[in-house]
DNA sequence: TCATTTTTTTAGTTCTACTGCAATTATCTT
DNA sequence: AAGATAATTGCAGTAGAACTAAAAAAATGA
């Protein structure tokens, strides 16, 4: 069962059982009423439990259901450092596609998901809509952006935000004289491009 | 194999196979470069992407590992809706240990992991160490805000930024004599507290 | 301390995870 | 368009592990 499996790999399917019996425990939960709900025996989620047996994807599941949480949750990583970034020290990039200039805020280690940027938008500037995979958050700190998201057209002053599924539709322009600065947070598409490159930005 | 699942587990399972597809091809590997990296057959892998047969979680690594994927990474659930979030128009809490005011600027819906919040800090107000699951991000909007992440103390000021692992013991103070404002964006922690609560905020 | 509950252990069995090889399809080159 | 090669699917298995049932041991609560 566990051949053709490197180190790293070893370890994060170790880690599910120790994961299945925390998550176990949080609830409350007796083995048999896990077992129960699962459709699974006690003997069978003891052994999962204690890394003895490993379950089917479908066993997994219907554990996972009966904990109340979903699949992927048993499977995280292990995460590591930080970095501050400081306003004056930041290196201020053009967007690949040339039109806006950008600074990197965020660091990312093992793990990380969130991708920081404080972007500088032009007056005029527009990106075309996009679709990929994650979720996105803005926050306006100065000037008005205008955010089109499912077709749906909104404009957003300093101090507003907005936090969307980038699987929805959603194009970026700002429609001012002036330049607008905009802070966007938004989870790592590892299926995306390589972050060594200049960032899609939505 | 897909005895005792509910649809939704049916769902997630049967995502899988066209995730491993999807990822191959994105990556223009065959069948054989792949089944070779992981350690499998070729009409095994054809088997998975098709649904035909489930992997074990052993092969399922390997075969993550070999597309350059976690495992977690092909259990995403799908998202949905959005929230534009307007600076007049928030409500500001209290903080439920009280000392701090905040207003929630992130909204939330399947599979978002994003929770954003813009916090006010009083004068001379601390945030006890802490250690917790995911990861965060806080950006200085007014003010200078000092933290302590793994024992090293820095201060931010104001466009300053911080981004690091959760895991890692943190705590937050306003040593100024003025408010401090700061956007907090932080992944959600589903083994944590509930969200419908005042929020941990680091 | 004792009764009950919970978990672990043990000895299986069944069925599916995975193979090997042939057949089919897709792709590339001329 | 034809032919060669590469890539994928189909098919018939089988070995072993996913999972069971029941007994034994451990944990818990009164």
């Amino acid at each position: 069962m566990l051949k053709n499996m490197n180190e790293h790999t070893i370890e994060d399917v170790a880690d599910l059982g120790s994961k299945l019996r925390r998550r176990r425990k949080e609830l409350g939960l007796t083995l048999e009423a896990v077992a129960k709900e699962a459709g699974v025996t006690t003997g069978f989620i003891s052994q999962v439990e204690r890394k003895i047996t490993s379950p089917s994807l479908a066993s997994l599941t219907a554990m996972a259901d009966a904990l109340g949480a979903h699949i992927a949750d048993f499977f995280d990583p292990p995460p590591k450092p930080e970095e501050t970034s400081r306003a004056k020290m930041r290196e201020i990039y053009a967007s690949p596609g040339g039109g806006f200039d950008f600074e990197r805020l965020s660091t990312s280690f093992d793990g990380s998901t969130l991708n920081g940027l404080l972007v500088h938008h032009p007056p005029g500037f527009v990106i075309a809509e996009m679709v990929h995979e994650g979720e996105e958050f803005y926050y306006v700190i100065k000037g008005a952006l205008t955010m089109t998201v499912d077709g749906v057209r909104t404009v957003l002053g300093a101090g507003d935000s907005i936090h969307f599924d980038s699987m929805r539709p959603h194009s970026v322009q700002n429609e001012t004289g002036e330049t607008v600065t905009v802070l966007v947070v938004n989870t790592m598409d590892l299926f995306g491009e390589d972050r060594e490159e200049g960032p899609p930005h939505g």
